[in-house]
RNA sequence: GGGGACGUGGUGUAGCUGGUUAACACGCCGGCCUGUCACGCCGGAGAUCGCGAGUUCGACUCUCGUCGUCCCCGCCA
């Protein structure tokens, strides 16, 4: 191995290259034995070429070959020669071209793999991730793994041109309230006290805007100690902005550059699109503040037209601060009972006590509930819906968060299993204006929406001490086909406005000096106004490769319970450690 | 914390109204083959059916529990 140089990749041979000697080092894929000829396709990052051995060529190599196996990792020299017309293998970049071993060098031999090597794969993740070091080296992982250094070297220059700098922030940092629960590390050196794992740098990117940096970002991993998701791991990777003597609207500029040059790095070539929506319209019409616009089928209030019906689910709803509303599955009045009854299980998930619906036919309304209302009301929800002969109106009558949530999930269900959601297209939609807070019913206190950075609407701040919730801030998320993959806000940067939104939050004048004390005290040696925003830079890129789950564009990814199946972590710790952590556990049931 | 789906040779599946040798494909091993590229042909090995308990004369099959993976609610941007 010493003495031999890998001269080309094997993906990379071309014709041109007709005649000369290389020397290729890689897998074998697969392996083809004639009896008197050899095939073997080599691969690498790069591709795949066939190499034949012929005794022919030499005597010895074609012996040795003759102990290959799948995924054997060798060394080979030899000539590259075109191939005859009629062997030519149009499925292969390479497949003009064959290299001729005259030498071959087994450099390790392998195991047969619990699975196969191949771009369609036939096997459980769980398996898969247990060898994950196999799994990527599968073609469609490698290009996920591509795909996302692509973006991130797409975002580092993009902000590199815009003159952002990129700067490190402490992964041992301070806990902090609000927020998700954090991971902690306890400290050798100061025992009983803890470190928290970041859950985004949002406060150390705000002293740096008052250090006078004007641009900063990271692309950076954020921990929090929450239950997973297909969309959501303990540790994921943020693209981390934050930009001084910018508004809300520059920010979304500058951003909506980078996603286009992200989008073009991952040869998208689509014209993108960037409107806005408030949250209130966004829960109005589609029941989510993340709403995929890629499909209609938007859910209409009714509200006013059964609120004094004799149907006293609805009447008596609306009569207690509640809300009717509905979609129009277009096409569906040949439902069964039994589909309905299916969907009434599906909204049960979101609260919803039930699920009316009338069918719409040639020849009038059939439904459950149509011997209650009366027949205008009936006219005014199908004009309204504008409803025509096969279409099933489904209804949710609840308080508004019930109602949001369940008919939002029921249209995105209905969307996707009716095919109506456009799979390639790439739809984004800003949506901003969100409430600064909101009203917690089990801790009987406000909590941000954001977080307590967040600055209000200039002209909504006076509403602060009357009507807290009436407040909108300059918050804005960026969500893409109904995902949302970043979030940020214009922050607060006046000592005073942060310290009264503490206080509307209530934190004690003590826990603010404690939690939050370094950060006020920043503030009052000049912070410039300043504002910026964070990707989910998993997501944006499981978006970007059309993908199911962010695991698959993270290399070593954690399972649902959050363990690594590779390395079997989390694991136990040995006496002697917890001891120097002065740490003791309390028994648990371990058998 | 809760709801749901799945678990059978190395891999993917079939079998399951309870019954004697658990089937098929791919892979693997051996043999033959000088133009294959999902090579082909011949032969072979390989599973106590995730684990535990129960019901039964008898359990891959039924029941309960448990473990693991995935999806969802809660939780979390």
């Amino acid at each position: 191995m010493e003495d031999w140089s890998r001269s080309d990749y094997c993906g990379e041979i071309t014709k041109e290259q007709e005649g000369t000697e290389i020397t290729l080092m890689g897998w074998v894929q697969r392996r083809r034995d004639h009896g008197g000829v050899i095939f073997t396709d080599l691969r690498d990052r790069f591709g795949l070429v066939q190499v034949v051995f012929s005794p022919e060529v030499n005597e010895d190599t074609f012996e040795l070959a003759d102990e290959l196996r799948k995924e054997y990792v060798i060394a080979v020299k030899g000539k590259v020669k075109a191939r005859p017309e009629a062997m030519i293998n149009e499925e292969l970049a390479t497949g003009e071209v064959e290299v001729y071993a005259s030498e071959l060098k087994i450099l390790a031999e392998a195991e047969t793999p619990p699975f196969m090597i191949d771009d369609e794969i036939k096997t459980s993740e769980e398996l898969r991730l247990k060898h994950r070091y196999l799994d990527l080296r599968r073609n469609p992982m490698q290009d996920n793994i591509k795909l996302r250094h692509n973006v991130k070297q797409a975002v580092r220059e993009y902000l590199d041109d815009n003159r952002f700098l990129e700067v490190e922030t402490p992964m041992l940092t301070k806990s902090t309230p609000e927020g998700a629960r954090d991971f902690l590390v306890p400290s050798r050196v100061n025992k009983g006290k803890f470190y928290a794992l970041p859950q985004s740098p949002q406060l150390f990117k705000q002293l740096l805007m008052v250090s006078g940096m004007d641009r900063y970002f990271q692309i950076t991993r954020c921990f929090r100690d929450e239950d997973l998701r297909a969309d959501r791991q303990p540790e994921f990777t943020q693209i981390d902005i934050e930009m001084s003597f910018m508004n809300q609207e520059d920010i979304l500029d500058m951003i909506e550059g980078m996603i286009e040059e992200v989008f073009a790095a991952a040869d998208i070539e689509e014209k993108l699109d960037f409107p806005q929506m408030s949250y209130e319209e966004a829960m109005k019409r589609y029941g989510t503040d993340r709403p995929d616009t890629r499909f209609d089928m938007e859910l209409i209030d009714l509200s006013e037209i059964v609120a004094d019906s004799d149907f006293n689910v609805f009447s008596g709803t609306v009569a207690d601060g509640g809300q009717v509303k509905g979609i129009n599955a277009k096409g569906c009045a040949d439902f069964s009972r039994g589909d309905i009854d299916k969907l009434t299980d599906f909204v049960a998930d979101y609260g919803a006590k039930g699920l009316a619906w009338i069918k719409v036919t040639e020849d009038g309304v059939e439904s459950q509930i149509a011997k209650f209302l009366a027949d205008e009301e009936i006219d005014a929800i199908i004009d309204k819906m504008s409803a025509e002969a096969g279409d099933l109106l489904l209804f949710v009558a609840d308080n508004p968060k019930v109602v949001a949530a369940s008919l939002g999930n029921l249209r995105l269900k209905l969307g996707e299993e009716l095919d109506l959601i456009p799979e390639d297209e790439f739809d984004f939609l800003w949506v901003t204006d969100f409430p600064l807070l909101e009203w917690d019913e089990d801790e009987e206190r406000y909590i941000s929406l954001h977080h307590p950075f967040t600055m209000p609407k200039e002209e909504d701040i006076e509403l602060l001490d009357e009507d807290p919730t009436a407040v909108k801030s300059q918050a804005y998320d960026l969500v893409l086909n109904g995902i949302e993959i970043g979030g940020g806000s214009i922050r607060i940067h006046d000592i005073d406005l942060q310290k009264k939104i503490f206080e509307l939050l209530d934190m004690g004048a003590d826990e603010v000096e404690e939690k939050f004390g370094f950060l006020l005290e920043a503030f009052k040696y000049g912070a410039p106004p300043h504002g910026g925003i964070a990707f989910g830079l998993d997501r944006l890129v499981m978006l970007l490769g059309n993908l199911n789950t962010i695991r698959d564009v993270i290399a070593f990814p954690k399972t649902q319970r959050a363990t690594c199946l590779l390395t079997d972590a989390p694991s136990e710790v040995d006496e002697g450690q917890l001891g120097e952590l002065a740490l003791e556990l309390e028994d648990l049931e371990l058998d």
